[in-house]
DNA sequence: AATCAGCATTAACCTGGGTTAACACCGATG
DNA sequence: CATCGGTGTTAACCCAGGTTAATGCTGATT
């Protein structure tokens, strides 16, 4: 069995509005979400209030809590719909017992894990090894087309940095390419 | 199948004095390896020559370079041991590829990989939302046997800071706590 | 049209951490 | 024993980014 299948199957769609959670930090939620459209963005809320970015979702991609899937524990982030949405959810329990029998599924699945820690890496390379500039300038040749579709607010939070670092940054780089 | 057991059969076993590197970054090194006995340090080497560091490894440990190993890429860091160890090594695609017939395996496989992607997230948390004195009280909790087995710059190097700023940190700390 | 909320920019000020360098300490090596 | 390299501490200086706040803009609501 494929993934696509299961999600067809067993799958259920539901659409989010605009501004609305599919689900909170602190939250149980044990199910993986395949984005149909829209656009999200998960999110952590730091203990002082502070909002970082973890990462954008659009179209195509899978996302969900593997802390509160896999390990039953709290999700530490929340997921939040920049534009309505509509996504398909499964419980994260079903795909991963189904693919105790099923190696088509098990293997769809370990892929789609390395591909996760691959990106997982990056990141953390990222974060440990470039001052936000590069991070800045890394972003915009990769993702371009994110410059469109969220506030600056967001780009900044997701380089772990300010709105107003992030304006900094800019002015000072247009000065050298005027 | 056991990853166990495939490691029996197929790994052969490899030694490394301290200071040696088992492979270096920009290699190409498509090998996992299950470390027996020793202690090292995986680390990253940035543009402007500064070190960081991705993790430190003991014994019953798994690494390897993932973008190397599944994607063809060049190693994005180094692993260097920092006492003799000794590792199994065995070839990412053969686990790989015994996976795709081998549902034990690849069940194995894919617990291996949650239990990557949850200990990454934690720590893009930890870099974005945290701040330096408060992942280093972290670490301290929660693996104070560190301490004693690398030095104070690899631990800075861990925590995204440079050494003189965690000697800082810990004056701070120690005056709080007289 | 008037109001209001959220966003981006900019300035002023502050702080945490980087940089450099001096110094002391220790273990290894000659 | 003397020396040397690596390590940790401390101080002085600097800068990137955080904080706060004022300003202007835009788009939504009434």
């Amino acid at each position: 069995m494929k993934i696509k299948d299961l999600v067809k199957q067993h799958g259920s769609l539901v659409s989010y509005a605009k501004g609305e959670h599919v689900f909170r930090q602190g939250d149980n939620d044990e199910f993986l979400y395949f984005i149909q459209s829209g656009f999200l963005k998960a999110y952590y809320l730091s203990m002082d209030g502070k909002e970082q970015v973890k990462s954008f979702l659009s179209p195509n991609s899978v996302i969900g809590s593997l802390l509160s899937c896999y390990s039953k524990q709290h999700c530490s982030f929340s997921l939040l719909c920049l534009e309505q949405a509509s996504l398909v959810k499964i419980p994260f329990d079903l795909l991963h017992n189904l693919s105790q029998q099923d190696i088509t599924l098990a293997n769809e699945l370990q892929h789609y894990l390395l591909m996760l820690a691959m990106k997982k890496e990056k990141r953390e390379y990222e974060l440990l090894c470039l001052p936000a500039e590069q991070r800045y300038r890394q972003l915009q040749a990769e993702m371009p087309e994110l410059f469109n579709q969220v506030t600056q607010k967001d780009i900044a939070h997701y380089l772990g940095i300010t709105n107003v670092a992030l304006s900094r940054i800019k002015k000072r780089l247009h000065a050298n390419i005027p």
